[in-house]
DNA sequence: AGGAATTCAATGGGCACCCATTGAATTGTA
DNA sequence: TACAATTCAATGGGTGCCCATTGAATTCCT
């Protein structure tokens, strides 16, 4: 007899392979993935974004969206071009046709998500939005077993000896 | 500016990519993958379980955890065996070593996860396990886009001429 | 000005997920 | 009882995700 936080676990797990269902069900339907549908719809959203802009607003890294942006580009969905201002920079944008298959096929399993939840009443759904991003808030808040073994900045005086790049990670994981 | 169904989508991926860095962390701190010690943790509620109810407890599909079950066995962590009274069958369950891993490293994105939600009063965890839950089912009930070719059996009377196997599944997706 | 540190995007490695298929075993039925 | 249909687990193919590393470009100091 699972309790409410049981519950919601389990739930998560069965939104999450629900939405992976979905998405990879559309794939098959409109040969695009789901998270080449949502770099489209975010570039759908702005003019243009850079590699770093995407992996943030797709929640995922930018390593991986480099690969996703690669396969649009690859057919035409997007186009790609060095910033002028900045050399290191990308500037991805849709094409017309990016535009265009964005338009006939909207992102399936976020659509369906979105349906259900419009079966909530507002207030519900108010309550529900607000409860589950303090959830995440703090649980984003964490940083408990990752030490971080730098501070940011102990105190204003100038760093006393910085370590060699700051590049020490904490590693990630699966099986949502 | 977000309305709250869409400040819960974003709630939602930030959620999961969270568990993901978690989980990837933990991996890298004990050697043992998210999903293998999800598989770990379903093996240690019961006393032996096949292949396909490893993938139901685990929300994914078969295939995918008699990979990650393959591991575990390499690592001696879980120990594999044909069933006696069904040839197609295979029990796994936990190895001595496999129960000590779990107790050692336990899922450590699920316990963060718990503990925020710990964070809520009590009638907001049921309010947001009631709320969540419905709005899961309704996704799980959609069924939209896939127009499930064969009927669930129309009526009492046996099928007409039933198609050959009725493997045709319905693709799934990613992106989440 | 010039070199060190940092930022950016791409690539490679490892794991997970889903679908499809396959071979073995079992169940159902003619 | 024999054969067809189904079930089970494993394998291969394709994609995604994260981390680490790398080379190029830029920013920060000294």
């Amino acid at each position: 007899m699972p309790n409410d936080s049981q519950k919601i676990l389990d739930s998560i797990r069965r939104l999450v392979q629900l939405l992976r269902l979905s998405d990879r069900s559309a794939e098959r339907a409109v040969g695009l993935s789901g998270a080449q549908l949502f770099v489209l719809q975010e570039l759908g959203k702005a003019p243009a974004l850079s590699i770093n802009e995407l992996a943030e607003r797709t929640r995922t890294d930018q390593s991986s969206v480099s690969v996703v942006a690669a396969r649009l580009v690859e057919q035409g969905m997007v186009a790609r071009e060095r910033s002028p201002e900045d050399g290191r920079r990308v500037q991805m944008s849709l094409t017309r046709r990016g535009r265009a298959a964005l338009r006939k096929a909207p992102p399936v399993a976020q659509q369906k998500l979105l349906e259900a939840l419009d079966s909530l009443s507002a207030g519900d759904r108010r309550r529900l939005s607000e409860a589950f991003g303090r959830v995440v808030d703090r649980m984003g808040a964490d940083r408990g077993a990752a030490p971080m073994f730098f501070e940011e900045e102990s105190v204003p005086g100038r760093p006393p000896l910085k370590p060699p790049r700051k590049r020490g990670r904490a590693a990630g994981g699966v099986g949502w």
